[in-house]
DNA sequence: GGAAATTCATTGGTATACAAACGGATTTTG
DNA sequence: CAAAATCCGTTTGTATACCAATGAATTTCC
């Protein structure tokens, strides 16, 4: 019985970049905007991101439409100010709560949000195919317990 | 037998924004970062992985490194910048492709990374913690095939 | 061998991202 | 009710990200 050294790792796995999740899912994330942008091109995902979530959630406060967006103050102030002098989005002052800034989508910008819906479908799908239906599915699944 | 109208479609699913792979991918790139960043916090994600790769790979020049790094051209250029001035990498000029800048790693640059190997693994755990072992294996699976 | 194509690093421009600090408004609480 | 805490939108500053254009160097190809 040797009472020295004890038994040395087996495997000292040295840190591999390619391995890391963060940047696994940096690339994906590339991947996704890639694919995004050969499709759309004239409004970018973070607009055209707060397009649906307002068209879907209707008028929001600005901080409010952040929130549901994943973006932050300063954030989702430049993507509003940038949809709003397209003409995408409008605002108004809250009557009830002087702090708050009311947005909402223009017609111009409903019909702009339209015209994108079925491409923006596509674009997931896209982004999805190297993995097959159930692949899929599972994967949204992790994604979400992720978040 | 009527001639008329195809059948509706069952569900006419309407875009939402929390269902898209790329929103989800980005709130978990988020959740990934904030981890980062609460156990780093010195050293930026980007900042760490040049160092990581540069150290995996040896020296290499700018843009190969942008490569490896999935950074494009002018992105690595501002990283290499800003790990120059803290004196943990360091540049040269190729001496058979004059067009090329060699980076390297400096000793200070080496100190620092080993330092922090042991808690980049620990955050690539952290991120991964809501998932099961098995789920986490699967997770990373299809992360590659979407890369 | 030399023109054409490619590669390298840089620059300039736009668009996220996020922290920190700010003044104003509202809510909470003692 | 009044002080404290919070929330709102804004600004400033730093760090990605990526496109397009540039000049210098190298490679390809005829």
């Amino acid at each position: 019985m040797k009472p020295t050294s004890p038994p040395p790792e087996t495997t000292a796995t040295p840190y591999r970049l390619d391995d890391q999740v963060g940047h696994l899912l940096r690339r994906a994330s590339q991947r996704h905007l890639s694919i995004y942008v050969r499709a759309i091109g004239n409004l970018t995902p973070m607009q055209f991101a707060t397009l649906a979530k307002l068209t879907e959630a209707g008028a929001l406060s600005q901080n409010a439409l952040g929130r549901l967006t994943a973006m932050d103050a300063a954030t989702i102030k430049g993507v509003v100010d940038r949809l709003k002098k397209r003409e995408l989005v409008q605002t108004e002052n809250d009557k009830t709560d002087r702090r708050r800034t009311i947005v909402s989508v223009t017609p111009k910008g409903q019909d702009a949000f339209a015209c994108l819906t079925q491409t923006a479908q596509d674009i997931s799908d896209e982004t999805l195919k190297p993995l097959t239906a159930s692949e899929q599915a599972m994967f949204l699944h992790l994604l979400r317990k992720l978040t």
